[in-house]
RNA sequence: GGUCCGGUAGUUCAGCUGGUUAGAACGCCUGCCUGUCACGCAGGAGGUCGCGAGUUCGAAUCUCGUCCGGAUCGCCA
């Protein structure tokens, strides 16, 4: 039997002196002086410290047993501290607890790593031991702040008339973009569930029934590598309205966005949203997810080195390629070996051919690597474009455009982080819109769709849906928060005729299309409202707002980057038996591996 | 699937031009200590140097292979 607490851990102040309390918790730390031992007893909302006195020699010695993380319950009575021995860390740093009786409910081993804030542990020790992990009080804050996201989050949509309606989580498998986590049928030999990507054909559907306003916090599934940034389940916020445009849309996330932010971190944010075009985005910062904590926007010279004798800019503008700057501020006196070291990491880490550079400096004035091939009004018309001033660094990238606006947005966000031009107190959201509607697969010689297949092209580009298909845009927008995309949605098509069109482009054909969304072409044929959605992606929007970089810190039981659980070593093999209710038969290299 | 980085005490790391008994800090254990809150002091335990092979008189150190973890590219409509 355990003491029923009176008060969590940072509850007790000055104003409870001389109340007898009980409180349960693990042992953070024991600082034993002997005479009196002192132990923080730590919960989830704080830490209090409790004391035990030689004088009390029965209790003393018990006192002694305690070890870290040990559980106990403690009866006490709460004693003001003397004024030289508060603790101003702590809000219970005021009192302490004299403690009159002990309850040792569980002893504890010596724990793998240290519970406590700013441990260097490796990853996959903390995984390994992820109910330890998670004792620990920043992954504790982590998830208490999600807790409030959901909270938040749910209130938001029922103060707006929307509905939360669960969508299946076993479903059919549409190849069609991320691969699928698959789910063998046993009643129905040979036949496969997949888990969701995303609930899109579902929350269409909802719209198709009359729902109207429809929002979900659901779990999506997509089989691919992982990254930092990546999960192979994660939590998304997914919603879909009928009868709105763009506009309804994202003034309805700027308003979810708004109270999230102020009910979880405190943040009066100010809506609405910057926006930019997708291709603004990339002739500007070379991403369709610009970070705008910093400037470091591009300068584009290629019309003014077209005719330089330098063949490397020459020939680039000659093969529509694109010769590209930034203006790197106060870097202007970089030295040589800098500059190399630079040079061959921009080559490394982004594929560039080479880096040019203009220094700018007191010392030697306006200097460019290759100025011996430019004109000299050349390289000021370049500087001047460039808006670089005495003591600042050029640095140009020339290459196809294919390639060069990616590579520049990764060297601008290289000297966005090394030089500390960014701003880590911002929250800077900003919609992209205007997506291509398809981009052409070089590898598959077919159009992939951007978005995915439901997204409506523009009205006014539908003329060029036939002969010039990569020049349509679509109705899509992307949310995009510090350089994350933190969401995407997008106006869906819900017209028959204008979706098996879009079916064709992407080389779906009729009967293909049938089999695999017939459903959804089925539903439209019975009164399908106008309608859009978004779906926001909770986990980065959470590692964002706690500051972290890594989704595995707000997720309580994530997946290695193999996609494991180390915790509980799964995936796992499984007995023959299982594998032949589901008329499964392994493939000669995964049955060795089962076997050894 | 490719590239890169890492694997040494419970933890973080040092040791790597090959050479006596593999070190430090934190943690852990024991003892002392009545005002600590990173308690202090004294002492102590703790190692398959990821694994396998090779080179060598001799391998933590060099080579190859392999396993594990991470970052990244491909992939992620």
């Amino acid at each position: 039997m355990s003491w029923k607490r009176t008060h969590h851990c940072s509850e007790l102040t000055l104003e409870n002196t001389g109340e007898e309390v009980v409180l349960n918790g693990w042992v953070a730390t024991r600082r034993d002086l002997g005479g009196v031992i002192f132990i923080d007893l730590r919960d989830r909302y704080g830490i209090t410290q409790i004391v035990f006195y030689e004088t009390d020699d029965k209790l003393h010695e018990k006192a002694e047993e305690l070890r870290t993380e040990y559980v106990i319950g403690i009866k006490g009575v709460v004693e003001e501290r003397g004024e030289e021995n508060i603790n101003p860390e702590l809000t219970t740093g005021g009192v302490e607890i004299r403690v009159t009786d002990l309850e040792i409910y569980s002893k504890a081993e010596t724990t793998p790593f240290e519970i406590k804030d700013g441990i260097k542990t490796s990853e996959e020790l903390r995984l390994k031991h992820r109910y330890l992990d998670l004792r620990r009080p920043e992954i504790q804050d982590n998830l208490i702040l999600r807790s409030d996201f959901y909270q938040s989050t749910r209130s938001f949509f029922y103060d707006n008339d929307f509905l939360e309606i669960e969508t299946p989580v076993l479903m059919k498998s549409t190849p069609e973009g991320a691969r699928d986590y698959l789910v063998p049928s046993r009643v129905n030999p040979g036949r496969f569930f997949a888990l969701p990507q995303s609930p899109q054909t579902y929350k269409q559907l909802l719209m198709v029934s009359g729902f109207d306003r429809y929002f979900q916090i659901v779990k999506c599934f997509r089989d691919e590598d992982l990254r930092a940034d990546r999960q192979p389940e994660f939590t998304q916020i997914d919603v879909e309205m009928s009868f709105v445009d763009e506009e309804d849309v994202m003034e309805t996330t700027e308003g979810l966005m708004k109270k999230i932010m102020s009910d979880t971190v405190e943040e009066e944010i100010e809506t609405s949203f910057e926006r930019m075009t997708y291709d603004q985005a990339i002739k500007t910062y070379g991403t369709d997810k610009p970070d705008t904590r910093f400037g470091l926007e591009f300068a584009d010279f290629s019309d003014l080195v077209a005719n330089s004798e330098f063949k490397i800019f020459s020939n680039t503008v000659d093969k529509g390629g694109a010769v590209l700057g930034i203006t790197v501020p106060d870097q202007g006196d970089m030295g040589r070996g800098a500059i190399d070291r630079l040079t061959e990491r921009v080559q490394q880490e982004t594929g560039a051919a080479g880096l040019i550079y203009i220094k700018l400096n007191e010392d030697d004035g306006v200097k460019c690597s290759v100025g011996k091939f430019l004109k000299d009004d050349t390289v000021e018309a370049m500087v001047e474009r460039a808006e670089a001033d005495m003591g600042d660094l050029v640095l140009i990238l020339a290459g196809p455009s294919t390639e060069v606006y990616s590579q520049m947005g990764q060297l601008r966000i290289m000297m966005g982080k090394e030089h500390n031009l960014i701003n880590e107190d911002a929250y800077n959201f900003l919609w992209v819109t205007d997506f291509p509607l398809v981009e052409y697969s070089k590898e598959d010689h077919r159009y992939h769709a951007l978005h995915h297949p439901f997204t409506a092209p523009k009205p006014e580009d539908l003329d060029k849906l036939d002969e010039d298909p990569e020049e349509v845009r679509s109705r899509a927008y992307d949310l995009v928060l510090n350089g994350y995309e933190i969401g995407g949605g997008s106006i869906r098509i819900h017209n028959r005729e204008l979706q098996t069109r879009m079916f064709e482009l992407l080389g779906i054909d009729e009967d293909e299309a049938q089999k695999r969304f017939g459903f959804l072409l089925d539903a439209f044929k019975y009164g399908a409202p106008p309608h859009g959605g978004i779906a926001l992606g909770v986990d980065r929007i959470i590692m964002i707002l706690t500051g972290g970089t890594s989704l595995r810190d707000v997720i309580a039981f994530p997946k290695n980057q193999k996609a494991q659980s180390l915790m509980d070593n799964s995936p796992d093999f499984v007995d023959e038996d299982q594998l032949d209710d589901l008329h499964i038969e392994l493939k000669k290299y995964a049955k060795e591996a089962a076997q050894e």
